[in-house]
RNA sequence: GGAGAGAUGUCCGAGUGGUCGAAGGAGCCGGACUCGAAAUCCGGUGUAGUGCUAUGCAUUACCGAGGGUUCGAAUCCCUCUCUCUCCGCCA
């Protein structure tokens, strides 16, 4: 969440922000519930120092008429001390939900627009991948050469769950290591995270795990839930944390399953393996002293690119727009590759993303960093994608498909799988 | 899964319902001593709020988390989380 104490300060900013990300945040409420919390946890604290005063007196020896007179008083403090609470966390509690459905501020070089298409692209590698003769899309290619299996998928599981055969398992589990080996180049400290979190850590990065357009799995009765991204694994874990600020920055790399629900998510575009409930990813993640965000986001941003160069697979950058930014991202980048077998002609199609979420993660998880003043601090927090297995095997068999229905091995990942090809 | 023990500040650790934001130690910061250092001695040293006559003063909350009992809770009761020990089961 941003910082309260600034609704009043920054209150045009907030407002201009709120109508740029196209939200539906009602910031005149949420200014004027805050004065009522104000007042009324004035009135409790005004009554609790009347109740601790009262105690203090009681403590020696007292004749039993004094003793009783303040038993008394005491019990009448009490007693209107629990009604003025009772408003209080009322009030607190109501505020503490709206304040953190204001979204964090933007980067102000950020382009500014409702939707996916009025994002930037700021930079194009390579050329989009031509066949001279007409490209299948990964489904089918899959399917053909029995690496990859849906319709078992969705009898076992259920609908978008799939299997992975054959060379396609090794083609994912080199495409990890590839990553991997690149990652911890850039001294990344490697993790395999937990695929449960609790919900307060879900809350805390931003995500709800309630309601019906909720993209998370709960786990019914135990308060945790199925991670969506290992983003939330490894930005809890410094939760609650005060950290030397000589250990920052903090660069961590985590493989985790993902589980999304993906409610409404079906249609031409999201077939496959593009948008599936269950996918494996490597996440690239760093705590890092405020100043130093926006050069950690670019670092975070050419790892990426280093990725998908090395596979030799042509993509855009896109600087997300406004109104396409999750609530916890200050900026955003996204790598979407050329995808042949997308649309009719073939389009680009998302395959990592990075934010840059400021102060604002670690406010709600209460992560800091001791100043040189002594003061704890708040740390800024950022995560990207090294590679989300799914989508990239869809750019792989996509981009390397041939004539016969085999799929060449990018170069880069030959020694990792031990083949060159996959065929019939 | 069963039985038991525990969780206190940066760390270790004491704590009989009131004199406890919390003994004692370590660490850290400042000072004295020293040519300098070590040792020693003296002083200081949590976090997050709120108010105001604002580099300060006052006040509230925080002893794993959340409830409860009480005039008053680190201390008593309940629930939960986590850690440790033993048993069972198991890759």
């Amino acid at each position: 969440m941003i910082d309260t104490r600034e609704l009043k300060t920054r209150y045009d900013e907030i407002k201009k922000n709120i109508e740029n990300r196209f939200m539906n945040v009602d910031l005149d409420k949420i200014v004027a519930d805050q004065e009522k919390r104000a007042a009324l946890m004035q009135e409790t604290e005004a009554l609790r120092a009347k109740r601790n005063e009262n105690a203090q007196k009681m403590k020696g020896k007292l004749d039993p008429d004094t003793r009783k007179a303040l038993i008394e008083e005491g019990k009448a403090i009490k007693d209107e001390l629990s009604k003025v609470e009772a408003e209080y966390n009322e009030i607190d509690k109501l505020f503490a939900e709206e304040a953190r459905t204001i979204p964090n501020y933007t980067h102000p070089d950020a382009p500014i627009g409702k939707e996916d298409k009025d994002s930037l692209a700021v930079k194009f590698y390579g050329e989009p991948t031509k066949f001279p003769f007409k490209a299948k899309d990964h489904v089918q290619i899959g399917e053909d050469l029995d690496i990859l299996d849906f319709d078992n998928g969705a009898k076992v599981a259920g609908q978008k769950f799939y299997y992975i055969k054959n060379k396609g398992v090794i083609l994912q589990m080199a495409l990890e290591r590839y990553a991997m080996d690149i990652v911890l180049k850039h001294g990344f400290t490697p993790f395999i995270t937990p695929d449960i979190a609790k919900e307060e850590i879900l809350n805390g990065i931003g995500f709800n795990p309630r309601g019906a357009e909720s993209n998370i799995y709960t786990i019914e009765g135990t308060g945790t839930c199925l991670v969506g991204t290992a983003e939330i694994t490894l930005g809890g874990y410094y939760s609650g944390e005060i950290i030397p600020k000589d250990k920052l920055p903090i660069k961590m790399t985590g493989l985790s399953h993902c589980f999304r629900r993906e409610a409404g998510g079906a249609g031409q575009y999201s077939k496959g393996l593009y948008r599936v409930h269950q996918f494996s990813k490597l996440e690239m993640f760093i705590y890092c002293l405020p100043e130093e965000s926006d050069k950690f986001h670019q670092e975070i941003l050419s790892i990426e690119e280093e990725i998908f160069q090395g596979l030799e697979l042509p993509y855009r950058i896109v600087d997300t727009a406004t109104g396409d930014l999750g609530a916890p991202a200050y900026r955003k980048f996204d790598i979407e590759a050329w995808m042949p077998g997308r649309g009719d002609e073939g389009e680009y199609g998302e395959v990592t993303s990075t934010s840059n979420c400021t102060d604002y993660q670690a406010r709600s998880l209460n992560i800091r960093y001791r100043d040189d003043d002594g003061k704890p601090k708040f740390v800024h927090m950022l995560n990207g994608t090294a590679v989300a297995l799914s989508r990239a095997i869809v750019a792989i068999l996509e981009n390397y498909q041939n004539e016969d229905g085999s799929v060449t091995i990018p170069p880069a990942l030959v020694p990792y799988c031990g083949f060159d090809r996959i065929s019939k």
